[in-house]
DNA sequence: GCAAAAGTGTTTTCAATACACCCATGG
DNA sequence: CCATGGGTGTATTGAAAACACTTTTGC
């Protein structure tokens, strides 16, 4: 547990897991247990080994060191300030990961040795290193992709309601959409398929329950 | 000179260089003259010293390798294959370079020790390791980006001509545009300004110059 | 006057936006 | 019956796409 500075340059990986919960969408953290930063919260990530690619480590942090279900991940951009860490040099090439909450559930197991947390995209806690900049590129990215892609189909596998996704349209481009013209464009171009089914005992109107249509090409929403 | 393996992660740049030279958009690659791929084409780019950011790194290059002016540059994506080179372990993190015609050829220094020559980005010679994969996603991040931003303007500093414009579109999206529904979007959408000059002394009827307009908020195009 | 290349206008279709009222359920 | 939340329709505006003829120059 020296503080000697290495001569080589190390790379680690970073990546934001993002899902939805009760309605809102959540990145996990993961909390700093020893200094530098201890206490802060920073994402999960791990310095790469040799024999193995950016992408393959980012899955065993997945799956090995936060006990996830393996998931949909994209690359999104390479970090190489200098002062990155105070003691050695380290790059990082951050990821996205999205995942259903009816999977995580389901598939996660718990590992007592860390201790881990999904937070609100815009109540992100005191951050170590520069993790803070790192998130905001990466929520920056989501929303390029969730505008130019259907990406967001991973996050609703099964049916939801019109009012529960533009509710996700909405924390996470941090804008307002009018109802009715959120529906239009989301049949009309076919993203989403009415089942005939309808979502009952909330309060209110039972809302008609959809699922993303496998076939739709993707366009550029919004 | 000896193969010994390096225990260690090397990081290396690698940037596509886009002009357009008679009309064409041209990507700049560099004539291996060692082996391995000695006489093959490849990204120019160089590893990166523990003392400079990716950024700093890949400026110079262009600027002290190549002998080019400084230049736009986007970070693309970060190669992380195992086996990119044959001895060592070796990243790559891939930028586009733009740089104007004009400027390039007023600018740039002859450097004896390397070899340099810009290709049609459809016709690209055999290239040295994964570089032609690494060309490739390069092209494809510069269609998305001359859709969704207008970056092109880097290469048309100046006065230019819609038909002009209209054939590097063409050229880098690989499709064919209608010549008036895309002088109706370009001018409608406030992206060029008529400079009330035309362009005279070629075949046929004199072309309008337009010039990019600096203050033209970003839109997709396409 | 002919070839080459550029400019222009109209129609149709479709998406984008703005906006207000009715409907189905739970309590 | 009322509160809650969801569903629906219309009108306007603007962009997208398809399409053919005219204009200006060089030779």
């Amino acid at each position: 547990m020296s503080s000697m500075k290495v001569d080589t340059i190390l790379v680690e990986t970073l990546i934001g897991i993002f899902t939805i919960d009760k309605g809102k969408i959540k990145i996990l953290m993961m909390r700093k247990k020893t200094d530098p930063y201890k206490g802060y919260w920073i994402l999960p990530g791990k310095f790469l080994n040799i024999d193995e690619t950016l992408e393959d480590n980012i899955t065993d942090v997945v799956c090995d060191k936060l006990g996830l279900p393996s998931m949909y991940i994209e690359q999104c951009y390479t970090f190489s300030n200098l002062n990155r860490h105070m003691d050695n040099r380290v790059l990082a090439t951050s990821f996205i990961g999205l995942i259903d909450n009816i999977t995580l559930v389901l598939k996660k197991q718990e590992l007592s040795d860390i201790e881990l947390e999904w937070f609100d995209i815009y109540s992100i806690p005191k951050t170590g290193y520069d993790h803070d900049k790192i998130i905001f590129k990466l929520i920056e990215y989501l929303k390029k992709r969730i505008i130019n892609s259907n990406i967001l189909k991973i996050l609703f596998p099964s049916d939801f309601t019109l009012p529960e996704l533009q509710k996700i349209y909405e924390q996470i481009l941090n804008v307002q959409i009018d109802r009715r013209n959120f529906r239009k464009k989301l049949v009309n171009l076919g993203y989403v398929i009415d089942t005939g089914d309808v979502n009952e005992g909330y309060m209110g109107r039972p809302a008609k329950l959809y699922r993303f249509n496998e076939e739709a090409k993707e366009r550029n929403l919004f």
